[in-house]
DNA sequence: ACCTGAACACCGTTCAAGT
DNA sequence: ACCTGAACACCGTTCAAGT
């Protein structure tokens, strides 16, 4: 047995994943754990609803004749929203099905469709900037969580990522 | 009537980080299961252990000429690596500062300064490029993962992340 | 330096039973 | 239809003790 630990910051257990716990969850509905599965199959539907349930955080603005505007509204507000919720990052890691998830995705690719994009292209983009915000919450709220705070740079997390919808959208 | 009449063991899907656990690992390595506490101070660090066990099984490439292409080789083999461990997306959620992530970023930094990125730009490149693998190997194992095998157009994941890379690189 | 055994405080989930 | 109690098969981690 030969485990080397290389690297030990700091670190508080990100968000509330781990802490989200089936008899937790019953104490604060005052209810018995058990109870719990009348309503639901198993943990991992509670986790599925959670997930869906963040993505209603996440304003679906009123279209307009910018789409990059809409674009990046959508897009932007999806961030805030994972990093609103710290727990975000370890539920995203399960299929995003929920109807909340589906109008949000509906209404970005409505918007590129306006940008002119269709066929490979729209799904190329929508692809690229949908799992650009899901990496850039995830590790954010990780560097955020570790509080080593690096600032590897001069730049702010949020400059980097509007930079990198610049580069996306063009 | 209930067809489950027998008490279900607890699933256990192989080669997830659900299912990576302090016991099961000590019987593996043929131990006490507090025999690991020696080596490690808590399962938090066999977890960061298996992160940068990970990102050593990325290829890093001879540098060409063509700075591009070794963007690609590297993120390529990032992305592929990422997939061939299905329990990296559960993993990913935690800081990545191990010396085979890092040597992985200084190649991709590299690379990209040779195709004259610097300053703001190749940061935010480097955190465009990085944070796509991340979503997208996320993303797309969870769906591997849960088969539901929509086929959303005609287009492989392979192709859509190529030419996400593309729109990236230029 | 390295490992074991026993123990503690937790888990998710099932089942029979109550209302 | 909705909830409880008891039980099962697990967890991570600590601590004293052995070599």
């Amino acid at each position: 047995m030969d485990l080397h630990v290389v690297h030990k910051p700091h670190r508080v257990p990100v968000g509330n994943v781990e802490g989200l716990t089936m008899r937790r969850l019953a104490e604060r509905l005052a209810v018995t754990p058990t109870a719990l599965y009348w309503h639901v199959d198993t943990k991992e539907d509670v986790l599925d609803l959670a997930v869906d349930h963040i993505f209603g955080d996440v304003p679906v603005p009123p279209a307009t004749d910018d789409w990059r505007h809409d674009v990046r509204t959508l897009v932007g507000g999806w961030r805030a929203a994972m990093l609103r919720h710290t727990w975000a990052p370890g539920l995203i890691g399960r299929p995003m099905l929920g109807p909340n998830v589906v109008a949000r995705t509906a209404f970005l690719e409505a918007a590129l469709g306006r940008g002119g994009h269709d066929g490979v292209r729209l799904a190329v983009v929508t692809r690229l900037l949908a799992n650009f915000v899901i990496g850039s919450a995830l590790t954010e709220s990780t560097w955020r969580a570790t509080a080593t705070s690096a600032t590897h740079g001069g730049w702010s997390d949020d400059e980097l990522f509007d930079r990198g919808l610049d580069a996306i959208l063009g």
